[in-house]
DNA sequence: AATTTTACCTAACAAATGTTTGTTTAAATA
DNA sequence: TATTTAAACAAACATTTGTTAGGTAAAATT
């Protein structure tokens, strides 16, 4: 069966990026279809032309976003092959994906597949594909024999996601800057040696 | 003005933990008034002679849900006075916290106040709260100067929120075991010595 | 230019959802 | 025991929400 030609007047992409947009910021069970067809600049009826139902056009914006997530992983990763750095680039290229302009990347870290009833299995799937990268990374780690890698792993994730939820772009620091921060915190000790008690001079405020 | 006389047959606890049940797995925009009604044993008008709207139903979750974190803390560093050990218990006591049973407290992770139009600024306030136990408990440690405290912070806390998206009881580690191994990931070097290169024997799986 | 086909509009449907209002039941008090 | 009042029931309301089906406009093809 062959697709239909898609014409000059075709508003998918403006379908696609609105629905990303208004999903990453207002969640999807709180964005409406009327919300969609409205910021797409069409009509709610409309939108099941391009797409059966709601659910169908969150998953071709996951698949959307999580490509583009790798793209931006396999970019960045290019020319570099030591393992920390790999580590550190990593970090900052994830959360820069979660944090940067493209709606359908925010959506992954936004909406997720447990929240979701129909498409779950789909969305988790398509969630391990970079998942795997950050896998393979903390694999070729070269670790100390107490480092439970797939801890590790879930650790550096919670906290790279959680970013989402208070990074400011008006903030101290550029969301590379904050990746390496990050690994950083994890690589370099963050202990002052013993038996130096010195009052903190930096304080979380 | 006095308050009702509480009667024998008042229903409120179970409707609070039917509802904090409810939101804490389905979320909240997902649970109806009905499913709420049905689990409490009671029909979906009802829960308007006890609380005016969902969302005060919600406040009223995370009220009790903050305090009982609260309170888990103070049990639990009562008699601890070494910050990186406070600081070990502390990411147990929350990881325990929202992955435990006591679904109030669960509630307090799986819903977040800008995703709840109404109450928003009063359940950041409340979830304000239990952060800066957090927040004191960072300022008291012996850092290196190189460490920002304020990102330290964030990254425990997105690590140790991440936990109620992984965790399963059947695991092979307890939820204390996961909090010590964290812990223990940032205060102890992760990295093996450099100029030693040994093939990775724990591989993430 | 006529016809086909894509991509939308339009109005309505069916169900879902938070809430309201009047009524009833039963716990507590006088 | 009679009365008051807390706490529920019951039915309905008003709105919202995802979706359907018939129709129209315009882009592309013949």
């Amino acid at each position: 069966m062959k697709a239909p030609t898609r014409r000059s007047n075709n508003r998918n992409d403006a379908l696609l990026d609105a629905a990303a947009t208004l999903f990453s910021t207002q969640g999807f069970r709180e964005t409406t279809m009327r919300d969609i067809a409205k910021a797409a600049g069409m009509l709610p009826g409309s939108i099941y032309y391009h797409y059966g139902s709601k659910d169908d056009l969150l998953l071709a914006i996951y698949e959307t976003g999580v490509e583009r997530i790798i793209e931006e992983f396999s970019k960045a990763l290019l020319s570099v092959n030591d393992p920390w750095e790999r580590l550190r680039i990593a970090i900052s290229a994830h959360i820069g994906a979660i944090n940067q302009q493209t709606p359908a990347m925010r959506v992954i870290n936004r909406v997720l597949p447990e929240h979701v009833s129909k498409h779950a299995v789909a969305l988790s799937r398509l969630r391990d594909r970079y998942e795997k990268c950050f896998r393979e990374l903390i694999n070729d780690l070269p670790l100390a024999p107490h480092v439970d890698r797939s801890l590790l792993r879930l650790m550096v994730l919670g906290a790279v996601n959680h970013t989402q939820f208070w990074f400011k772009p008006t903030g101290k620091r550029t969301l590379n800057e904050i990746g390496a921060a990050f690994a950083q915190l994890l690589i370099e000790p963050i202990a002052i040696p013993l038996k130096s008690i010195i009052t903190p001079e930096t304080r979380d405020t």
